[in-house]
DNA sequence: CATAAACTAATACTTATGTATTATAGGCTT
DNA sequence: AAGCCTATAATACATAAGTATTAGTTTATG
């Protein structure tokens, strides 16, 4: 069996690796300390298990797991992670991931988690259901990854230019300053962009751009 | 010899446990998942070594570090920290440690340090030593990644809490109704937000919490 | 050609954001 | 006890953001 173990401390790499090695004789495992590393096997080798940290510094939380899930649809993804938010726990299971394990967890746990999704099923710890129950039991209240093609089907081109711009914590005059526009006309299309997607305010505007990786051009982007 | 080793992630503790016994024959390794296990146990038992985790939840940061030095000042105390800020090191030094170490470093560097504390020396990785010389030499140069550790270094509870309610887009209004606080202490807060990470406006700060993976609870996030 | 839609921009206005200053209170350190 | 940090909050001010309305221009599309 191959698993992958991606985790920016040294520490909990070992520590899986020892673990996964006493329990599961045979195992081939592979380390990667950042989330690039990771990607870069996953196009090499197939691989039976992954366990991920949740949290590697320097990487958007999330735009890793998204990565990960969608090169390889089957692998099960094991999310290994400090926080026990329930809304991180939605997101990853949302994004394709098998089991969500706290780092505090005790090891029969962690066992069960791999046991559970090596036989294709989805894992959670009794004790963040019962803490997410509610958030469980009305998902509508929750948001919805938004889609880049959704979005772009409600904006313009011009729009979504500018759209890219909020995202990158720009100002209204940064913007006309950028595209040689008056500031009047910028406020007019951060106006229709928030009327068009039902936001209420340019930071959360900034936000779903980010979310959905709107990127600024460098040579734009830096002041 | 007795070594304890104090961190809240079972997995941390596996990791050093197993480690520690395998580099040093015949030690005695004691595990303790909280600052108040670990001091119980420091009153009872005299140890050679203390491993501790800088970020245990639930404890002010450094006022267990300093309890432990002063309940032992001739143990010598190894602190682990998922944190590289320099002003976080140099206050485990100020405070009585004897080494500061990343979790991401090598497992040579942490023997390393290990070998200097047992022969009563101080250590501190020279990776840390330049990036804090660096940091101190050009303030604000790079705009690198941030991770979540720097923030929440740079940031007081209260300001993270902020963060995260701006992170979900929410208005200073918003804010002040969920936290029972005036609009006016919301925004002396954000001004503070604002000049602690370098940042313009309330829309980079979003972005950057969203980068980070600060998410609101669900039950106060929802409007 | 007509016309709708998008882009531009001005004026005028309201509300939100951000800063500075001052002040009080509690907790921790020295 | 004195000093510092944090949190709270008020006042006052300056600037940014957002809305509404009107209007001229271009573009594309029937």
């Amino acid at each position: 069996m191959h698993a992958l173990v991606v985790d920016d401390h040294m520490l909990i790499r070992s520590g899986l690796h020892e673990m996964l090695a006493s329990r599961f004789t045979g195992i081939d495992v592979v380390e990667a300390a950042s989330g690039a590393e990771a990607l870069g096997l996953i196009e090499q080798t197939r691989f039976d298990l992954a366990i991920i940290d949740l949290f590697i510094p320097g990487e958007a939380a999330f735009v890793f797991v998204r990565k990960l899930c969608d090169a390889d649809p089957d692998l099960p993804v094991l999310v290994l992670s400090g926080s026990e938010n329930p809304a991180h726990v939605r997101k990853c299971i949302d994004l394709g991931c098998s089991a969500f394990v706290p780092k505090s967890a005790a090891q029969d746990t962690l066992f069960g988690a791999i046991d559970s999704i090596l036989d294709g099923g989805v894992f959670i710890p009794i004790e963040i259901m019962r803490a997410s129950a509610e958030a469980a039991l009305n998902p509508g209240a929750l948001p919805a990854l938004p889609s880049l093609e959704v979005v772009t089907g409600k904006l313009t081109d011009r729009q979504m230019e500018i759209l890219t711009l909020i995202s990158s914590g720009k100002s209204n005059k940064q913007i006309a300053r950028d595209f040689q526009l008056s500031e009047n006309t910028v406020k007019v299309h951060v106006s229709a962009i928030l009327r068009a997607l039902g936001l209420d305010n340019r930071t959360q505007a900034g936000i779903l751009g980010q979310q959905l990786g709107l990127l600024a051009d460098t040579a734009m982007s830096m002041r």
